[in-house]
DNA sequence: CTTGTAATTATACACTTGCATGATTACGAA
DNA sequence: TTCGTAATCATGCAAGTGTATAATTACAAG
């Protein structure tokens, strides 16, 4: 039974042809963590074995070690890079927006509920790594950390809009907010990726930008829209 | 190592100690659910091993292929127990209030935003079960029916609600009315599980009641409170 | 071309896993 | 009491797990 694949290359001469490639370290990081994601968004946790990883990455199992003190490093790693992958392209469409803080914030709110952010892997492996968060230390760091991070992003998108409006809240007031909006987003995530088929296309972005608005007492819609 | 602690109890003739008691059917598949489903809670899924659960409740890991056809059966019944008791829980606060349509949705919003409901060992289970429901067919369709289950269960008292309050909607902004209710309290119900600490005891309902209130449009704290 | 050395592979080990099987044992029926 | 049988236990097995270690091998420096 032939476990791996390791890749094959031309040899500059034909008759000793390599039996492997030196790859640059940050390379070969990466490889493995993109199989470990990969991995665990198809088939769960639990398939992420040394051995499967190592056979998706094109690699020998050793590699693992020798990049990582120990498979749980390895899918810590994972479990941060998918993260903060996430912020980032939900970051990105708000920061793309450089229109009125409202046309901000739908922006911010459409990112996080549309392809690539909504899908059946990032929940999956979201839901995954969760089951970790639980015991694991620095799991339970990265989650917080990534948590509140998206959280006052969203929390001073809200402020400029309230502040516009000429509406400014009070720091409680404000935090609720951010809480509340933060809670239908996350909620309505989870949903269309786990629920994929159950949503028409447009009607989870579509619910997410009247729903923050009816929290916010404001139509978003609109100001959405005029950009 | 001794790994089994069988329960002991008084012979009716001492000098015959039994090494075993003989439980009726139903008592032994409650007793094996709820070992498995305090592992999950405590260490993932990873940890409901066939010995771990044996263990912990107190019979030989040979009752688990004796009362379940598989260790994959138990998981997924001990899923389903889990979820019709979370239900079950939310929905006896909304069916202790008899009053007004709007005390009894303000009821079970509140109901879901409270301990037991919120609790870490319960999000725990659901993330660890929720890596399931990606691939096994039979965990999806449980997913499917108790997530429909406590969605129309909320559009029903939304729509009672909107009712006495002359403002009917059309099925269509009732179902986008109810999606939306349902994450935020879902949302609000993660986050209040897994960092239990960074809420105040009364906050998350408060949040919850006051946010869904701003998408239906109405003030459900007040009516809330007159009851 | 040599040669050193770090990257990579290959293999082995101790342990855990779910499941199967045969040996016990409690307990109701006769 | 005796006895049958289903419930329960004890043990073993093959496959899979993460990790350790030694044997290869690419590749650049001299």
């Amino acid at each position: 039974m032939q476990v791996y694949n390791y890749k094959v290359w031309k040899s500059p001469v034909s008759d000793n042809p390599p039996k492997f490639k030196r790859e640059p370290a940050e390379h070969r990081r990466e490889a493995l963590i993109k199989a470990t994601l990969s991995l665990i968004a198809e088939k769960g946790v639990q398939a992420a074995t040394v051995r499967a990883i190592a056979a998706r990455a094109d690699v020998s199992q050793g590699m693992i070690r020798h990049y990582f003190s120990s498979k749980e490093e390895l899918i810590t790693a994972a479990y941060e890079h998918h993260m903060d992958r996430l912020t980032d392209l939900t970051s990105a469409s708000a920061d793309a927006d450089s229109g009125a803080p409202a046309a901000r914030l739908a922006a911010f709110v459409v990112g996080s509920l549309t392809p690539p952010v909504v899908d059946a892997g990032s929940v999956s492996l979201w839901a995954g790594f969760l089951t970790k968060v639980h015991d694991d230390m620095q799991m339970r760091d990265s989650h917080e950390r990534t948590y509140y991070n998206f959280r006052n992003r969203l929390e001073a998108l809200i402020a400029a809009v309230l502040e516009e409006a000429g509406q400014p809240a009070t720091p409680q007031k404000l935090r609720h907010l951010a809480i509340a909006c933060n809670a239908v987003i996350d909620g309505l995530w989870l949903e269309g990726g786990i629920l994929s088929g159950a949503f028409a296309p447009d009607e989870l972005p579509e619910i997410g930008i009247r729903s923050v608005g009816a929290i916010l007492g404001m139509n978003l819609k609109k100001a959405g829209q005029q950009r």
